[in-house]
DNA sequence: ACATCATTGTTGTCAATGACTACATTCTTG
DNA sequence: CAAGAATGTAGTCATTGACAACAATGATGT
């Protein structure tokens, strides 16, 4: 009744969805992210997401699975970028990549943490998921290689320095950092505790 | 009619709701967390719940509540434990501490977490975060003054240490340190760390 | 071209839920 | 022991997620 409105198929309904989902989000949280709303905001029925999102939680997990994807395309444009780069300077690099889009993005990194936590993780969740954490070990993993760090076990290395990001990340975001003094902390921090794994004890 | 089963006033009807509520939660999760169903459970009515949480909001908060002191309580038990002790060792008996709890209540965890991301913070939750959070920090200050750690900005160093043993916990709740490794991972990492932040350079 | 069928969107409905109101029972306290 | 505060109950409402039956559009093979 209405072709100028818009046709019967909106054509890429899932894409606007995630997106208004995405806005919905960062606006009102978890909680409050309403199925029939994001449909009345696109101006469809409330039944059509159903096409798309078998459940809801698939809509909150397609949301995880994009956040993780472009987490990791992030992360993977600051490695290419620090490349030839000092080993250091390429960790902290990645770090505030990871921070950046945290403090972007805070409520669909909950959403991502929370998503994670699921008993039985979909597939594509699980890879991108994969892809995203992968950055620091292989940096690490090229560092302990070159010599850089201490040999040990590489994955408790990865531990120690996931550990840290995902720390700074998460004070970060609770605002306990200003947003200028960002990359002040970070190769401050990733620095004091590279100086702890370093072989060669140069600095004080 | 049934004073056989129960009196008409339940008596403790709050703190069984938090109880059942917690329990639910580890369970099945934030999202299914249903006030009408824990009044079943309780054999209740469907509405006394509002007479001690006028929203369901109000009773996440208050569960993170409890679980902040809870927090708290352990953490300072661990500080009191290790008293007199090396300033390593009581670092890494908190950080022990955190972790164990973490392990124990991994969704009031990511509860507390979630309820710490809410813009007005109830005063009570805001209470029971600090003190919960103070404990690094001192310990770290202590440290500090004793000259077994770089002088600099004290927030800075408690955020790097912070950071760490956050990251640690969030890392272990994933699973991704097997329960009896913690023993032997914690100490290690923290000692690496420290090793970064040391006055002294001792150890290789 | 065009019939067939899968996609995608719509309307209608249902049970469950959180919140609200009016009312009942019990406890407290002056 | 009377008055009122606490606490619990029954009833109701709008909203929600899910489901089913149906409609419109797009794609495919011949």
């Amino acid at each position: 009744m209405k072709p100028a409105n818009h046709p019967y198929h909106h054509g890429n309904l899932r894409q606007e969805l995630l997106r208004a989902a995405e806005a919905a989000l960062e606006a009102r949280g978890v909680q409050q992210l309403s199925l029939r709303e994001l449909s009345r905001e696109l101006g469809v029925s409330h039944a059509s997401p159903q096409r798309h999102f078998a459940t809801k939680q698939d809509l909150i997990n397609a949301l995880a699975t994009v956040g993780f994807q472009r987490f990791d395309a992030i992360a993977a444009k600051a490695t290419a970028a620090a490349r030839g780069q000092d080993f250091k300077a390429r960790l902290t690099k990645v770090a505030l990549a990871h921070l950046g889009f945290a403090l972007k993005h805070p409520a669909l990194l909950a959403l991502m943490f929370e998503a994670k936590r699921q008993p039985a993780l979909p597939p594509e969740l699980l890879t991108a998921l994969q892809s995203a954490f992968s950055h620091i070990p292989r940096i690490l993993k090229e560092g302990q290689e070159a010599g850089k760090i201490v040999p040990g076990d590489p994955h408790r290395l990865a531990l120690t320095i996931g550990a840290v990001v995902q720390g700074l990340v998460a004070i970060a975001v609770d605002g306990k950092i200003k947003g200028d003094s960002l990359k002040v902390i970070v190769p401050e921090v990733i620095g004091q505790v590279l100086n702890g794994l370093s072989t060669g004890k140069a600095k004080a």
